[in-house]
DNA sequence: GCCCGTCAGTGATATTTGTCACGTAAGGGA
DNA sequence: TCCCTTACGTGACAAATATCACTGACGGGC
């Protein structure tokens, strides 16, 4: 792709998933930010790393894992089309480094728009300043949930509220998915995963499959 | 006290624990918000509450609850002077609730600072702009480790890490505390905390007395 | 000094979750 | 077709934590 078609595609994305935006603070993103491509399972952050750049997610979707010394992962949400990154925000304005891996679920494309330029986009596109209030406030909340649900909730529980997310993110009730990798999202064992799974379908809550559970609503 | 030494008062405490204020910030503060007291364990926060102002500590200190339907309070974190609620923070710009309580742990004392000024102050004043931006980096980072400890830590680890943040909070070796109280912001039960505590004691790192618990470094 | 409420210590037991050790089943490639 | 890998099912057991029931111990107020 040339300069020229991915500036265009840049709007277009734009246009598409960031509609709030005024058309000069568009602009002057296109002008200055570039479109990235990330494979399925690519990682997009590692832990200890530096951010140069704040990412606009405008396909795809990403997952956000917290990450221990001994290298647990613990998954706390995933964005999509329309969401920024909190994190690269947070950690670009203070050029600090955090312990959050994140690894595309699909093909996913973000746009990176460079840290340098964060200062004047907050201070002269009221937009962009509502944006990123709002960017922090929701993964704060979300951040809260996580919480709730692990100081609050028995495994059962977070299962299933792992599943309804899951579900509202793809929006189809065949979640394409194994149980060791929900175990591995839950901080749980894959034992735990499929004998908790197999009581919901014996409550007609769900149908097992190879590689997929189909939520019954 | 009357108006006039509360604005005087005000300005002191900007001038002490928000220093990176500029005066013109400090003068157009302390001329809109008003000055408040909380008595020990005065809840300066329930669920479900909307704000109609952000809160800057100047004196005393702060804990804040996740709660849940059933009223268990779980301790997220602990603001002292110099720091504000990012919560306020949030919720004031979205008119939002939030399901947090906060009371004071001692005589608290706080700047209010109505959120219809919020959005001036974020456009006029670049210090102001950098210490919201800081103060939501800052509790979101404080948040994750709050995921960490519970997510990945065992309770014997949470009960070490919440004692030394008392001790660091406190600046003193001596935490006045019941085993009650601590088993309440750790979600666990009276008997699991005593015992952890014992252990403790007996491994030397700590000495135990009635209402105190003597960390020895 | 005595009483009483709060705080702390402790054993017994239940529940939840993690771990180990298998066995079985599905599906893809040689 | 026959493997062979990956995914899933399941029993047995271990560990951590919650819960119950009770005892003792301290300290303030009388």
């Amino acid at each position: 792709m040339n300069v020229h078609t991915e500036k265009a595609a840049i709007r277009e994305f734009l246009q598409t998933h960031f509609s709030q935006f005024e058309t000069e603070l568009a602009r002057k993103l296109a002008e200055h930010s570039v479109l990235r491509e990330f494979e399925s399972d690519e990682q997009l952050m590692r832990p200890g790393q530096y951010f140069k750049s704040t990412m606009l997610i405008v396909q795809g979707g990403v997952k956000l894992y917290r990450e221990d010394q001994d290298g647990n992962e613990f998954f706390i949400y995933q964005l999509g089309p329309g969401n920024a990154c909190a994190l690269s925000m947070i950690c670009a304005t203070k050029k600090e480094q955090s312990q959050i891996s994140a690894r595309a679920v699909e093909l996913t494309k973000a746009i990176l728009v460079p840290i340098a330029l964060m200062d004047e986009l907050m201070t002269s596109y009221k937009s962009w300043y509502y944006f990123v209030l709002e960017t922090y406030r929701s993964r704060f909340e979300e951040l809260l949930l996580v919480v709730d649900s692990i100081a609050f909730r028995s495994m059962d529980e977070r299962l299933e509220f792992y599943l309804k997310n899951q579900q509202r993110l793809l929006n189809n009730d065949e979640i394409p998915i194994t149980h060791q990798q929900i175990a591995v999202d839950l901080n749980s064992s894959r034992e735990v995963v499929s004998r908790l799974l197999k009581k919901m379908e014996q409550r007609g809550m769900l149908r097992l499959g190879r590689n997929t559970i189909k939520i019954i609503t």
